[in-house]
DNA sequence: TTTGTGACCTGGA
DNA sequence: ATCCAGGCCACAA
C-alpha cells in the first residue's frame, strides 16, 4: 500500500492540473517519487472521486477503456484537443510543478 | 506462499 | 503506425 504521504502528494498534483490540460500516470509517479506508474493508477482507482480525475490519461493519450467515453466527453467540454479518441499530448500535457 | 490481474510505461521488432 | 516482452507493484484468491 502506498503511504498516506504518497497518496496525498498525488492527489495534490492532480488538483494542480489546470483546466484544458492533462497529465499522465507516469508523470504523476515521477513527480511524486513513486516506484511505478501502477501506483498512480492504484491511487486514481481508489481515491480520486473528489478530484479532476478526467485530466489523467495514459502516456499515449488514450484514457483507460472503462471510463473512456465519459472522460473524453468531459475533456472535450473543457477544450482539450481530442482527436479520434485520444488526447493530443503534445499540446495538452501539463507541466507538474512540485 | 504463489499466482493472476490490473485506471501503466518503455524499448525493440 | 502497431504489437509484444519485460519491468513494475499492490491486492485478492
Amino acid at each position: 500500500m502506498p503511504t498516506d504521504e504518497q497518496i496525498e502528494r498525488v492527489r495534490e498534483l492532480v488538483r494542480s492540473v489546470p483546466e484544458g490540460a492533462v497529465t499522465t500516470y507516469g508523470d504523476l509517479a515521477e513527480a511524486a517519487h513513486l516506484p511505478s506508474p501502477r501506483i498512480s493508477a492504484w491511487i486514481m482507482k481508489h481515491d480520486s472521486s473528489d478530484l479532476p480525475w478526467h485530466r489523467v490519461v495514459r502516456a499515449d493519450g488514450t484514457p483507460a477503456p472503462h471510463i473512456a467515453a465519459k472522460q473524453l466527453e468531459l475533456l472535450r467540454h473543457e477544450g482539450v484537443p481530442v482527436r479520434d479518441g485520444r488526447v493530443d499530448m503534445k499540446s495538452a500535457r501539463a507541466t507538474l510543478t512540485p
